[in-house]
DNA sequence: CGCCAGATTGAGGACGCTCAATTCTGGTGG
DNA sequence: CCACCAGAATTGAGCGTCCTCAATCTGGCG
């Protein structure tokens, strides 16, 4: 057994306010990227109250049925939302990264229908659904804001469906790279190279695939020079031949020009 | 040449009172099945001025890239979202029915990244983002039912990720079926048997299935007894069979006890 | 050194696609 | 009233992509 528990560990005061002022920070920046805010609505998230927990590989954040209390903010890893068929096959419908409220919808409705989960690791810092609901009436700028928020979030959704129902797997494989590498740029991170934070499995669950299948295209990316892998990182050698492979346009992120690479 | 133009035919005062009003008392009915509102609110809905906009089959009613000024609630007919590749592969990614508020999310995102197109004929009632937003601002309640919309909207897309990227042919088309008789008994329509207004490309399109193939899975659907088709209307011969075959569960639709059947 | 999860590769099969022909339907004009 | 037409539904044959099952390889860790 490593260090990290199955159970997740929660930090004190100390550690909750070092680590969530990051990715609140993060998240408040994606915000106000297009809905105005007070100097009263950034104090209000930036002092937004929470825990932080840390999870191990594949663990639940959020169980179906569940009735939630909270959203869960991504501080670091990656957190999966995910829906399965009655036979146990798994489809995950959004991945989220540092920065990312993961169910910010949980708050006008928490009734879990698609549940969460760690995917190789993950550090969440958890906000109460009362205290964001309860924000977004006193400030209809932040109201509008949240609203946005999960409308972006809906959007993704949607090209993810064009992308899974309409295109190959080598395409559907760039696309998802594509749309990593610019959503860690957004956030400031190297966008040219990083970790996936994925298994094969995971990445497969992303886009209707077999793992197996994943690993033949990721073969068929590098032997067209456009991708190396180490590991589970991965760098991007020709960006322009992958956004053609994945015919991938960055609009539908809403991002501004850390989209333009 | 048809009775019904290329464009859209706009409607004067009293046609949009009249058929308006029955639109919007349905979405107002979802609106505030989980958000409680304020007789305020149910008058600021109630009064939402619009305008009537008939459209004939496969009619452009919200082009990409567009900015929009208003959201378009459908009265009559099914409106399609749709995103495309650049090969022109076409995916459905929402389909709106009577009473359905399509794009209220173009409130908060104006820029239109996925298209808006009638299927077989649809009748719309377009509302201005500005009155939406105003009337947002002004009311915290139906500033947080609104979002609620979203949301639940969101939700009818991960499902359909899942539909689309994890089931077979037959389960998909299954599901579908499941999903709009859902959607027409909430809104108080027959469900058993119903016109699709949709063509088998549409219902295609929606599925990452091919047209010739929805054939052929609709036609097995018949063979089991389990429907019957006559032109586009459907009839539901048994329920439950079909609900296990589209591995069907309608607790993504956030309906009531409307759903159970 | 052994174990395990994940990555990798191979062989064969199934599901859904492509292309194409035919039938059916409702609407149109003679 | 009937011939005609366009769009949709229907059916068939052949094929390709992706899946299934399975074996092997790799790196991290006890």
């Amino acid at each position: 057994m490593m260090s990290i528990n199955h159970d997740p560990v929660t930090f004190g005061y100390r550690e909750a306010m070092t680590e969530g002022h990051e990715a609140l920070a993060l998240w408040l920046r994606r915000l106000e990227m297009r809905s105005p805010l007070t100097d009263f609505d950034r104090e209000t998230v930036m002092g937004l109250p929470g825990q932080v927990r840390r999870y191990a590989s594949s663990r639940d954040v959020v169980r179906l049925g569940e009735r939630t209390h909270s959203s869960c903010l991504v501080v670091d890893g990656i957190v999966a939302r995910f829906g399965q068929t009655s036979e146990g096959h798994r489809q995950l419908t959004a991945l989220y990264i540092p920065g990312d409220m993961a169910d910010l919808h949980s708050a006008v409705l928490p009734v879990v229908s698609a549940p969460l989960q760690s995917t190789v690791s993950a550090t969440i810092y958890t906000v109460s659904h009362d205290i964001l609901r309860r924000a977004a009436e006193r400030s209809p700028t932040l109201a509008r804001a949240f609203w946005r928020d999960c409308v972006a979030d809906a959007q993704i959704a949607s090209e993810w469906l064009l992308n899974v129902g309409r295109r190959g797997a080598l395409a559907k494989l760039a696309h998802l790279l594509c749309e990593l590498s610019c959503r860690y740029g957004a956030i400031g991170l190297p966008n040219r190279e990083f970790s996936l934070n994925l298994t094969q499995t995971h990445i497969g669950e992303s886009l209707g695939l077999t793992g197996v299948h994943v690993n033949r295209m990721m073969r068929a990316l590098r032997d067209r020079g456009l991708v190396e892998t180490e590991g589970t990182v991965l760098r991007i050698l020709d960006w322009h031949g992958l956004v053609g492979v994945g015919d991938f346009d960055p609009g539908y992120l809403h991002l501004r020009r850390e989209a333009e690479q």
